[in-house]
DNA sequence: CCGGGCCGATGACAAATGTCATGGCGATCC
DNA sequence: GGATCGCCATGACATTTGTCATCGGCCCGG
């Protein structure tokens, strides 16, 4: 019998996994939980043998989540689903100590599967993502570009971004200037969204 | 008996609805589709009294679905579900013809009483979003203000949205300039930001 | 029929943005 | 110890952007 945990933000579409994961005769889903915050109590409360986690939530991201369930429970293998195919996502997922990676518009019968997988250890890759997480590579954004691109995510002005990075007005052009040189953008706002297409910004 | 189509992009959550909505002793889960333009078709074969429709689908959005339906099948009640709680979603979705109106982080357990509720004729609108509707109106928004909006969404220069919406660059820049005077932005990005949260670029 | 709104465009001007060169500081690697 | 790299900053410069005034055409409601 394996015993699951389930974090999803969507209380909706957690309670829905939980029904489909339910029907397997050999899971049982002992906890569900919507932060990422909560999501190492629940497992070492419960004894999970795995953990199934959205990468987007409240609280604490999927990811930094698994990071700590590497050190809160070491013997529970992490299943990360998530709705967005960004490449980065896989390569940070598997850095954390995922066991295995698939997107939401996966058929739902492989869900079991790649839970049983993960379970007995395997690692699980959804293979249209993997190709694309090789070609794409790693972030060639340095710390303090992605927070300034992150910063200029909501559209605001060079004194905003500054005022909210604590940085000079002039250091925060020349990090956006980098930080388009990097992406190919023309824009600063088209390297935002190409940073946030590679799931570069976290 | 109430015969249900489920229709949701990500083939996952669609799967995990049915499972969830099929263990109700009066619903059947007669179809399951992933685009948006195959609803009509699944609620007419399988003479589906109640569709759930998430509003981001490929092909064809939720609401531009629900409102083929109100023609192709006006005998079947529309259920709108959605990821993020637009204002502006609500009051298009009823105005295409929903009966009902739920977000995706609501209770697991509220959804099959929507369906139920939905499927007497019964309006459902999740109480929380339905204030916010009434306060964030209508999209002041002129037609190619939110089409220029929209076009500058990815972030790309002035040239690229007038190649884009076949307009003078001039033109470009004074709708902008009156989109973001409307919105009470101070920067394009900040425009297509606000307008987004509020549903108003469809 | 006349006003008002949206559409498309032009021109001019101030402000913001993107680019480049340059400098100093600290850490890291050879 | 020198070389390299990232970090932070400044200043100058050309370009882009945002704003405003103005024009003509079109359609709709009073």
């Amino acid at each position: 019998m394996i015993r699951l945990v389930i974090a999803d933000d969507q209380a909706l579409v957690r309670g829905a996994l939980a029904a489909l994961l339910g029907l397997e005769s050999d899971i049982e889903v002992v906890a569900e939980v919507g932060r990422g915050d909560e999501v190492s109590a629940a497992v070492v409360l419960n004894k999970a043998d795995v953990a199934l986690l959205d990468v987007e939530m409240p609280g604490l991201d999927g990811i930094a989540a698994a990071a700590r369930l590497r050190t809160d429970a070491p013997d529970c293998r992490v299943l990360m689903v998530t709705t967005f195919g960004r490449p980065g996502y896989l390569r940070r997922a598997m850095q954390a100590g995922a066991g295995g990676f698939v997107v939401k518009d996966t058929p739902a019968r492989q869900l079991a599967d790649a839970v049983r997988k993960v379970a007995a250890g395997l690692r699980v890759v959804d293979p249209a993502l993997a190709v694309e997480s090789m070609t794409s590579g790693d972030s060639p954004l340095t710390e303090r570009e992605t927070e300034v691109l992150r910063a200029a995510g909501d559209g605001g002005t060079v004194a905003d971004i500054a005022a909210a990075t604590f940085l000079s007005e002039g250091t925060v052009r020349n990090y956006l200037s980098s930080g388009m040189g990097k992406t190919g953008a023309r824009t600063r706002a088209e390297a935002v969204h190409i940073a946030e297409e590679n799931g570069w910004l976290l």
